[in-house]
RNA sequence: GCGGCUUUGGUGAAGUGGUUAACACACUGGAUUGUGGCUCCAGCAUGCGUGGGUUCGACCCCCACAAGUCGCCCCA
């Protein structure tokens, strides 16, 4: 069908733009103050960026991506989100020699192939944030940080953070065979997608659904039981940053994320009203990520929000801002010699930084009228033959339904007073 | 990728297997000379998501596809 756009887009209408700019401006500001610098990378990237970056197996890669082959029988993908990008942006154009923390932010479009509903979208917009090149735990605090306040400077209320900590390399295998080993007695009774999970990812089966509430999930082994020190120590400094920032938080061990490259820190902040989609921003630490792409061993932590669910909390919560319609003035021509000198009338109004509309149907004086008065125009300034042939113009006041001729030069000072 | 529900004009929507597809809002025009917001009048879907099929005849029955929505899954 011609005039339907792909499943799971969207336009983004007039009417709604506003609140899209209004929540982008709420973004640029909280980054400025944080010192993170914008980046917009391209919306398609080379298709391996994303298997060796997101990592083959999550479902992201092996069933939601937007891949072709171009002209040139490079495999292309669109991105399905921007971390990979960001790093590979770092280190394309060297930007670890800049600063040894280097702190980016995007807000653009990401594409998934997945079956859209209300918070979903094949393609949708994401806000994020990556810090590149530090290791402290005070930057894992910084950027969960960045995510409270962005959603708290929009007003949004009943937002729940979870904190977790995925381990590293170095202790993370240990976790994965205590819990195949816990649950390798359960096999049969978890579910089909879980015994899938069991060699492949394991540390999903602990937030599997289906299975959450079977008996033998309690006493699964925790990770944080698990952490080696450095990792346990990373995630006690994290927490006591954020409890001096004085920033509410539950442990969640079974929080798991989906893309492979997060290390230590994992966390998720959710609106629950959204329903099934309500995770409205998620993030953590990938310290191997780098390394992954083909740079240096470079420690980073960062997170997304997704800005459709961003939007659909704020209308639920009331909060979106009301449009600004207003019109200064409406200028009424009548009759063909006075079309002219209104256009030209117009066109001075709108120079000297008023916004200025007319009627360019030829319609009648009070189908001009009515116009002016849906523009919500302040004043509406007629000129008909008889202004013209004296050099005048009417100035009607629209709210006060008052009116004066002002000489045509006179007009803009008088309308600026 | 799986399952449920939905799809009538710009919008919200009534509607029956068989003449002109209600009503409301919006929009456009008019209610005598160049003036808005109220009121009154008039106009406004040759078509009922798209494509097939059943039928003498379908917007109302069947099939496919598309889009929307909710849940699963996944994630932001």
């Amino acid at each position: 069908m011609l005039t339907n756009a792909p499943r799971g887009t969207n336009d983004i209408l007039p009417d709604k733009v506003g609140e899209w700019n209004y929540v982008e401006g709420k973004i640029r500001d909280l980054c400025r103050r944080y010192g993170y610098e914008e980046i917009r990378t391209p919306m398609f990237e080379h298709t391996e960026l994303f298997h060796r970056g997101i990592g083959e197996g999550t479902d992201v890669v092996d069933k939601e991506m937007y891949t072709f082959e171009d002209r040139g029988g490079r495999s292309i993908t669109l991105r399905p989100e921007n971390t990979a990008s960001a790093v590979r942006a770092y280190l394309q154009n060297k930007l670890y020699g800049d600063s040894s923390l280097v702190k980016l932010f995007y807000i653009g479009s990401m594409f998934r192939y997945d079956r859209p509903q209300a918070g979903r979208m094949r393609e949708f917009h994401q806000f994020g944030i990556e810090a590149l090149g530090e290791e402290n735990p005070a930057v894992d605090a910084e950027v969960i940080l960045v995510a409270i306040d962005f959603l708290k400077s929009l007003g949004l209320k009943d937002l729940a953070l979870s904190l977790n900590s995925v381990g590293c390399p170095k202790c993370r295998p240990a976790y994965r065979k205590a819990l195949q080993d816990y649950f390798r007695p359960y096999l049969d009774e978890l579910c089909d997608d879980c015994k899938s999970r069991f060699d492949r990812a394991p540390l999903r089966i602990l937030d599997c659904k289906v299975d959450a509430d079977k008996p033998f999930m309690a006493g699964a082994p925790k990770i944080t039981d698990c952490l080696c020190d450095e990792c346990k120590e990373h995630f006690e400094k994290v927490q006591s940053y954020l409890t001096e920032a004085g920033v509410s938080f539950t442990l969640d061990p079974r929080l798991v994320r989906g893309l492979d490259y997060y290390t230590k820190t994992a966390f998720e902040i959710k609106y629950a009203p959204l329903g099934a989609q309500s995770a409205v921003a998620g993030g953590g630490r990938y310290d191997g990520l780098i390394e992954e792409i083909g740079g240096k061993p470079t420690p980073a932590v960062g997170f997304a929000t997704g800005l459709e669910r961003v939007l659909l909390a704020l209308e639920k919560q009331n909060l979106v801002p009301p449009a600004d319609e207003h019109t200064d003035v409406f200028v009424v021509a009548l009759g063909d010699a006075a079309q002219a000198p209104a256009f030209k009338l117009l066109e001075d109004c709108r120079h000297a930084g008023l916004t200025a509309n007319m009627d360019y149907a030829g319609r009648s004086m009070k189908a001009q009228m009515k116009q002016a008065n849906k523009h919500h125009a302040r004043y509406a300034l007629i000129l008909g033959e008889d202004e013209v042939a004296n050099g005048t113009v009417q100035v009607k006041d629209m709210e006060k339904s008052e009116q004066k001729s002002v000489a045509l030069e006179d007009v803009i000072g008088v309308l600026m007073k």
